[in-house]
DNA sequence: TACCAAAATCCAATCGATTGTATTCTGGTA
DNA sequence: TACCAGAATACAATCGATTGGATTTTGGTA
């Protein structure tokens, strides 16, 4: 009994051609109602379920959307997965999800690997090894629609969602220099990405308008895993600097400077005052709570889905990229009350 | 230039059978070594990929594992995935994920939708309402061989990887009463789920071995969200019940009831300690941080998916179902240190 | 009853790759 | 040179659903 019945079982049991019967189960208006309902009971009697296989080969499309992103775990990417499956779900569409875990050999293979498949569309956030987007080339020159979130690529031709990066570094500084902080050091990641380096300069916007000087010792680039924003802020309390306020590129880092500081015995936020950026869940209850940008995974998973959606089904790539910016805001928290 | 080159343009191009071709691409014996090199090269000239579709069609699998989950942003079944995506990755398989938003009706659509498909395999962890299994036995009745990780159904015939949630519950609830705990609630989920019955028994029978009274208003039922932790506290410290140990089924709900406790004034674990389960990253960093049973989701994910790719290589489903239950161990943190 | 347009159904090709069988080619031997 | 085994390749059916065009059926009209 491994043989699932096909249209062709259900014609022969009906004694009536198999076009027909792929008709009838589409709804067609060539198909009469009544054989419709003849149709309908039999399928239903043997258990059919259309193969998509089959349908997809013939229609050459596979109701599929890929997602690539760097880690599932990541608590902002699993958000933005929630979303994307959400809306895709409503729309009809299966979601193959597959992570780079950060490295740019695996992120080739993956969306290559997506492609054969035949996806639909791609919604990618890239990793930060990636410099070179030659792979992402591939999708176009194959017509599938691609989509940036949050990681996107400074390349033109390609449509992203974000959040304002820049408006947010920005802000977040200025809140620290607002709070009185006078010294301030911005953790950061690697300078390829676009994030990273809008947020960079949204720091610097605000030290420059503020007249606060800039200093290359207070920018640490790393990979801003907790293991990292720790080290970083080791270095910086080692090498002597005079440090009141930290701006970190995302929370997790921001947490493990947190845990340098009270190590050292210092005080959050009266000696050091911290904003991190992405409203994890856990910058919520660590204590001191933490300051931070929230940005809505869900909601910018939802929105690359819905574009990704429109242009799958216009079956054509708008040749100039769309940028849509959604809203995020500074959370004032525990960490940055003075 | 829409339409991507197939075995036959390369044939074509070479002046040689498309057979021929799909053998080369394959590597099959039948093929010179010669023609290999040069439909090797002409493929990579035309920028040839194989169509999985048709591939697939053909073969009758789809290299593609379902997985159905309550909530992919809950970290728990984010680090299951993480886990199963990495398995499956090596071994060639694409991941469709797909989460039931704890809503049984979905849930069903969802592996019917999957089924038809025709993934070669599936993961489920179920939702809070699912009672009744038909739509489990579809994927048997195909052939399809299901795993079920973390949240199982006691229904035989199928293969699980889970926690010893008995133990699990034991243990938590005795390093309650080993702290000197006397009043002892649980909160607890929807008791047709094993792992929340299994629990909710590992309670009593640690009440039990220590003469510890077990009282039926103890125990608290909800879905376990953060804000029925909080109500949960709520009710039982209105009803003037003494109180001064919680095991919580989730660590969610721990904190939820944390906030009520903090709230009311009261001091964890000074007046009431509280043990959680699962090991979110959150139970870490809050204050007090969080007493806790760790699982981890992606060793889960990873032995479920290395299980259910042994059953799909074999092509049959064993007719008895075989449980692997993974480590677990008590992680002890402030709130339960008296 | 014969005829016709419209409605319903059937036929057959197609999507692209795979695979069992048939055919052709190769080079070694008598 | 004729022959043959074995290697290499070609042929053709197949997976299951879809779809344009051809054919048959229907029922209304003269």
């Amino acid at each position: 009994m491994n043989n699932k019945p096909t249209i062709h079982d259900i014609a022969k049991a009906l004694g009536i051609d198999s076009s027909t019967v792929s008709r009838a189960l589409n709804d067609s208006a060539r198909v009469t109602k009544a054989t419709k309902v003849r149709v309908l009971a039999k399928a239903a009697e043997l258990g059919y379920q259309r193969n998509m296989l089959a349908s997809n080969l013939r229609k050459n499309i596979t109701n599929t959307i890929g997602v690539v992103v760097p880690r599932i775990s990541r608590h902002f990417f699993s958000s933005a997965i929630q979303g994307i499956e959400e809306t895709a779900y409503l729309a009809g569409y299966n979601v193959i999800i597959s992570q780079s875990l950060e490295q740019f050999e695996r992120e080739k293979k993956l969306i290559e690997g997506l492609i054969a498949n035949r996806v639909d569309g791609l919604l990618v956030s890239v990793s930060m090894e990636t410099i070179n987007y030659e792979h992402l080339e591939v999708a176009k020159n194959n017509n599938i629609p691609l989509v940036f979130f949050d990681r996107h690529c400074g390349i033109s031709g390609y449509s992203s969602v974000l959040v304002d990066d820049f408006k947010c570094g920005f802000d977040a500084t200025e809140h620290l220099i607002l709070k009185g902080c006078k010294h301030i050091a911005h953790f950061s990641g690697p300078q390829q990405l676009e994030i990273y380096k809008n947020r960079f300069n949204g720091y610097k916007a605000a030290l420059a308008i503020h007249n606060v000087t800039f200093k290359n010792e207070y920018v640490i680039n790393s990979r801003l895993m907790e293991q990292d924003g720790y080290l970083s802020m080791q270095n910086l309390l080692n090498s002597g600097q005079k440090v009141d306020g930290i701006f970190s590129a995302n929370d997790v880092a921001a947490i493990g400077a947190m845990k340098c500081i009270k190590e050292r015995g210092l005080k959050i936020p009266e000696d050091i005052a911290i904003v991190g950026f992405s409203n994890e869940p856990i910058s919520r209850v660590i204590e001191p709570s933490l300051t931070t940008i929230d940005q809505s995974g869900s909601e910018i998973g939802k929105t690359a889905t819905e574009l990704l959606l429109k242009y799958i089904s216009k079956k054509e790539i708008p040749s100039e990229g769309q940028t849509i910016i959604l809203n995020s805001k500074l959370i004032e928290r525990h960490s940055s009350k003075k």
